[in-house]
DNA sequence: CGCCAGGCTAGCG
DNA sequence: CGCTAGCATGGC
């Protein structure tokens, strides 16, 4: 077992954990000294990627971590402490919904999920709350995934898809994936067989798009969030409800009829490069209902 | 009770 | 191709 710290004070932009984890990004993380979304500042989280158990929390400008061994570079990595946020913050537009929300969420990064468990997360997240994907994506945690024992505690790991592709689709409905399951399964043993979704990595945004919707349960939006949360494709922009009601509020030009042609002119209105950025900002703030939005049709 | 939730698939025309 | 009915489950 180590500990560490992460000193982020001369990181760009700063950063801010509980927005991170708690904006409907990760489902990887399982907060554990109360629930996700109860307000607590010093929140305390597990999660397990490359194989070690940790658990981090924030005080101030420190990240405080606990691991099964050095776990510097892996949370850098997650929770892409590599961005330079006040640079990506320059390149979004100046407008009164975004502008509102970045003042708001200062700090709030975009993170760099494993990448099979951001498919079957979204996958699951269709026609879902937030707040019952996070009990989703736990419950299979617990049901499949391995047992890693940091100090006393014991944190769960998210299944492989070599694990997740031996359920049956009976124990996923028991789960509550619903209609989900099957979705979930086919795809745990599309992956299971050697089907890599990080092939997608490779190709031009568009096409990468594309690629993943040979998943089942993959259509364009969650193909959007797996390129955006997992593959570093900053510059895909998820259109969900919560976005495509901005669109029609505040950005009415970029309403197109398809969804590929309503993703460029939305993209090149988030600035291009970094749009993604101004996607999460802008669905965590309509979905919370932190902000009213300026240009809403009352 | 009805409505809706980070949509997708299958099956039409 | 584009379009839409149907889909599970839980919370309000």
């Amino acid at each position: 077992m180590e500990n560490g710290a992460i000193d982020m004070q001369s990181l760009p932009g700063g950063f801010n954990l509980r927005l991170t984890l708690e904006s409907g990004q990760s489902y990887g993380w399982r907060r554990v000294d109360g629930e996700m979304f109860d307000g607590l500042d010093g929140a305390t989280y597990e999660t397990v990627a490359d194989g070690l158990g940790i658990r981090i929390s924030q005080e101030g400008d420190d990240l405080h971590w606990r691991a099964t061994d050095d776990a510097t570079e892996t949370i850098e990595r997650l929770l892409r402490l590599d961005d330079d946020l006040e640079h990506i913050y320059s390149t979004l537009p100046d407008d009164p919904l975004l502008d509102r929300a970045i003042g708001r969420y200062r700090g709030m990064r975009l993170v760099r999920e494993p990448v099979f468990r951001c498919l079957i997360s979204f996958i699951c997240s269709a026609q879902m709350r937030v707040e019952r994907i996070y009990r989703m994506q736990r419950s299979l945690a617990e049901a499949y995934g391995d047992e890693i024992a940091l100090g006393d505690v014991t944190i769960h790991a998210f299944p492989s898809a070599d694990q997740l592709a031996e359920a049956t689709e009976a124990e996923l409905r028991e789960l509550g994936l619903g209609y989900r399951a099957p979705y979930v399964l086919d795809t745990a043993r599309m992956v299971a067989s050697g089907d890599a979704p990080q092939a997608a990595g490779n190709l031009e945004y568009e096409s990468a798009r594309e690629y993943l919707t040979r998943y089942i349960g993959v259509g364009e939006k969650v193909s959007d969030c797996v390129l955006l949360f997992s593959l570093d494709f900053l510059e895909a922009v998820p259109l969900d409800t919560w976005i495509r009601t901005a669109i029609e509020s505040n950005y009415p030009g970029c309403d197109r009829d398809t969804y590929a042609e309503t993703s460029r002119a939305i993209r090149q209105q988030f600035g291009g490069t970094y749009a993604g950025y101004a996607q999460t900002y802008v669905f965590h703030a309509l979905r919370t209902g932190d902000i009213s939005n300026p240009e809403a049709r009352t």
